[in-house]
DNA sequence: AAATTCTCCTGAAGGC
DNA sequence: TGCCTTCAGGAGAATT
């Protein structure tokens, strides 16, 4: 599933082919994804020219003449750059269209959104409440102390609240955690200042780690085979409840927080007061 | 307000 | 081999 650094590898990927590049039709094949794939953006984007490839959290941006195209890959979305003579595939649900070339949005589960708003983007409802990046310098240790304050909720729910920080999913709050040695269900308030540097450190290390393997895989995305930059990385903890801890060796333990399949290390993950 | 649960969807994996 | 069931999961919405 697409995280940050997919996100952030996708951007980069689609950005050169994008840039300075008018649009000349638009093709909606399935306007049933998270939400409605607005009818208005077929009319309106037709003859404008993407000045500039963004990303906000996992959201792209397509900043337009008049407005921007807001994109989520949800689960399993990927986009891909393409001949517009290649037949649409199953799941393909959006074409932008740029004369011999297209944008084309995937996305099985649909999960995934593509928006066209004319205000300000990051003004827009899904994106005004979101927290700050987590590779800016707004990032930090005290910043997350500061909004952990008397706060119960288990420390990974905390991490993956996009009104917190954004991007931060459930693979890299698993894995950043163990690095950073806190027991997921650690309530976020119990944490110390310097638990929470140490966290934040990680959180950025993990995550530029992740973009730069990210970008080794970028050059097959854009054309061939269509897996979007999918980087294997050598993951401690997610995908690995019931092995061996690579520290200690102690038993994996896997649990479900919030929905979610969380694996941590009970060795050195340890649950404080 | 804060925390928890529900919801969307379909491919993959497991059971028989 | 094939059908059925279960599961995963981003994140906003609904509920407690």
């Amino acid at each position: 599933m697409p995280e940050l650094p997919e996100v952030e590898t996708t951007r980069r990927g689609i950005a050169p082919a994008l840039e300075q590049q008018k649009i000349t039709a638009v093709i909606v094949r399935n306007k049933k994804l998270r939400w409605i794939v607005p009818i208005e953006i077929s009319r309106d984007l037709a003859g404008q020219t993407v000045q500039k490839v963004q990303r906000r959290g996992k959201y792209l941006l397509l900043a337009c003449d008049t407005g921007t195209v807001i994109i989520h890959l949800g689960m399993s979305g990927s986009l891909r750059i393409l001949s517009v003579a290649i037949a649409a595939n199953k799941h393909d649900h959006v074409d932008l269209i740029f004369g011999k070339q297209c944008l084309r949005f995937n996305d099985p589960r649909r999960f995934g959104c593509v928006l066209w708003t004319q205000k300000d983007a990051l003004l827009h409802p899904l994106l005004k409440n979101l927290g700050p990046e987590p590779l800016s310098t707004a990032f930090s240790g005290s910043y997350l102390f500061r909004c952990a304050n008397k706060r119960h909720v288990p420390i990974k729910n905390f991490l993956m609240d996009s009104s917190i920080v954004v991007g931060v999913g459930n693979i890299y709050a698993n894995e950043a955690l163990f690095i950073a040695g806190i027991h997921p269900q650690q309530a976020a308030g119990s944490i110390s200042l310097a638990q929470f540097q140490c966290l934040a450190k990680t959180i950025k290390e993990v995550l530029r780690a992740a973009i730069k393997q990210g970008g080794t895989t970028l050059r097959n995305f854009s054309n061939s085979d269509g897996k979007p930059g999918y980087f294997k990385q050598k993951l401690n903890v997610y995908g690995r409840g019931g092995l061996a801890c690579l520290t200690c060796k102690t038993i994996l333990e896997e649990i479900r927080l919030g929905q979610r399949s969380t694996v941590y290390c009970p060795q050195c993950q340890i649950l404080t007061l």
